[in-house]
DNA sequence: CATGAATGAGATTTCATTCAT
DNA sequence: TATGAATGAAATCTCATTCAT
């Protein structure tokens, strides 16, 4: 016993789990982007995440390496997620102002169904997008969207629905804007402007609302 | 062993420094609003903003109690800030569209001028803000541009250069949003359509964007 | 959802892989030995000595036991090794100073060739030789080279070419110093000393100055 | 009490120490010293270093910024002693071969008299100096030791009492190496040659054959 | 014989907070 | 009022080892 310098680590049985790889993945991811798009990066514990996960902490960093990596998953998992929501749309097979319309209400819906996209944008921006930054899978993403943007202003602009000379950056920034501050900000919001700002009905009227802003300032 | 009686510890330096009370407090707080709002709650550490703002990391304890009071005390001073800039506008002088538009410019200058009222919000919301709920100071300080909106909307209505029906809540919101989102993700943003977005003609020409979209909407 | 049934798992490869006990076994000590000498007992891996073999981590388990387990076999075929290249030498056919330059250049050339060697010492020295003292198989096996160098100094002395009183014990354990120590300390010493301390020419003459140390002591 | 999302972490009193930072910090770099040298870099534990030193743990990453850090300072101080003691001799006042002798016997105890110093080169070595060449303070440390080693052999050559063409590194690193190798490797020879290496009497004349063994090689 | 996902224990490191002066 | 050394709790991460297949 004595003259043995290190020490056997002594382990008990192992209450053992999944045996399916993906699913264990998938379920830390899920997990992981809960904690995270709800505390943030730093308020996010990798003890929470591997006990919302079923799994135990170590297979986080088998997985993922560590927290940070852990981190840009999330985040190319959420960013691809309504990347490939988008795909779905055929705006082009719509008249520029119905088309519009869904555009504006599929944003604003998507956001509201779902609010972990929400709070990792709130999350990365803190980090001045240093994640984003670092994945190349997602950088080009965008330009699609741009495009079939700037198709529906010419379309409109030559039927005369819509005005001339509109952004399609500018623009789909704001049709993102007055969806996403209202509900990223509604904490904040709803303190000064009463709770009722989250009730079903008021949320469905928010709706009517944005695409009133569009298609009202869109209008020639 | 002898010839090094002399340097047995450091001659202590007599504790004068500030000395004033005032002073501290306020480079705390102003070091507090910049860690802060820049890395969040979790994010911001106590060292830093002790070093940050040159004095010894105790007088944070005896002067807001925890990080959580100071988180508060920046909290109010930062709202605090943004209502008294508000009240110095002076709208019901101008004909509806130009009070609307100085208005809009008002909230997008403001927004762009302080940024640690962006990164705030941020933080905030992602806490639900529990902070600003806990604050009475602030709970119930509405924002006074509700009451002056409406009679903007009101006014222009009567003189045919609005259309009707507009929610001023609704509408301040938007006007909010056009603004917030665009800067409070302006490092996702840039990722993702490139950096120009923050080039202060790209800044500028947003502020006229946000301009032509609230005016173009509230066109009757 | 349909579309996608027949991703469920990856399919399961038969396990069959290598299946040659010996080649696995030597494969892991192998790995094990270039692991453990070169960075420690406990700065080795078991990770990095499983892929360095090319084998299942659980291989290691299942053939040595544990880590200290696969320790014992690395050292004690390490020393296994340089006892039967010492058979091999033949000195008493030499004269007595052919002989001990003999002797000399096969230890100084025997540490060159092997590093795993001086690795393994360091090791096992900073861990106060526990494991050796363990073995059974090592305790006893006396280098025979003790022997051998006690009937060179007396065939010396007798020759007149050797002083007289030379301790054989004391003589061995400086041959094996003056290499030993030039090598296992060659970072440190280059660090202080200079690069070329590594140099194949400068190695060459380090040879050669062993050899003048030994004989020039010996000389009567 | 429920609403509060960020738990105030609880505090116990703290049966606080030293209150004296040079202590403190040279509390933790001794017992530092001790763990480390006797231990490794790796099997060297922040929590024994700071029980050692009688610190709280945090203390180590206060001074010393991490674990790396703190090796490198141990590793700094122990060449720091060595260089200083080897100041003292003054070796140039007496006749070359009285000279040489005390060098000799100089540097077997001061080996010797700090195993630590030992330890630290075999861990360091172990390494690759990796820490040792980042260091800049000590790298140059040694020309004048050899300065002072070369002159010895110049006049020892013009008396006639030395041999000529002596490279002074080679004789040094000899010199080192008859009685560094015997002490750090003492448990494994003692193992092979039987216990009595350690034995005092034994340690004397081991000095007294590193003697010989030095000046009987520079006899011309 | 072989695989590799999974595990528990313990390592290092971080951080808000308090105490002696 | 002010200092800064010191602390406890808990965070992230590492690693030898075991289990289901």
């Amino acid at each position: 016993m004595e003259g043995s310098i290190a020490r056997k680590r002594p382990l008990r049985r192992a209450p053992h789990a999944t045996r399916d790889p993906e699913r264990t993945r998938a379920a830390i991811l899920q997990a992981a982007t809960r904690e995270i798009t709800s505390k943030g990066l730093n308020g996010a514990r990798v003890d929470t995440i591997a006990a919302g996960a079923g799994v135990n902490k170590r297979m986080i960093y088998h997985y993922f390496g560590d927290k940070e990596g852990l981190y840009l998953a999330v985040l190319e998992a959420t960013y691809a997620s309504i990347r490939s929501a988008e795909l779905g749309l055929n705006l082009s097979d719509l008249d520029p102002v119905e088309a519009m319309k869904k555009l504006v209400l599929f944003t604003w819906h998507y956001f509201l169904d779902h609010p972990e996209f929400l709070g990792l944008l709130a999350t990365e921006n803190l980090h001045h997008a240093t994640y984003l930054k670092r994945s190349k899978r997602i950088r080009h993403l965008h330009t699609p969207l741009i495009g079939i943007i700037s198709g529906l202003l010419e379309r409109g602009a030559k039927e005369k629905v819509f005005r001339r000379g509109v952004d399609p950056v500018e623009l789909y920034i704001s049709i993102a804007a007055l969806g996403f501050f209202y509900l990223s900000n509604r904490h904040t919001l709803s303190t000064v402007f009463g709770n009722e700002l989250c009730a079903p009905e008021r949320l469905k009227s928010r709706g009517r609302h944005i695409v009133e802003v569009v298609l009202g300032y869109l209008r020639p």
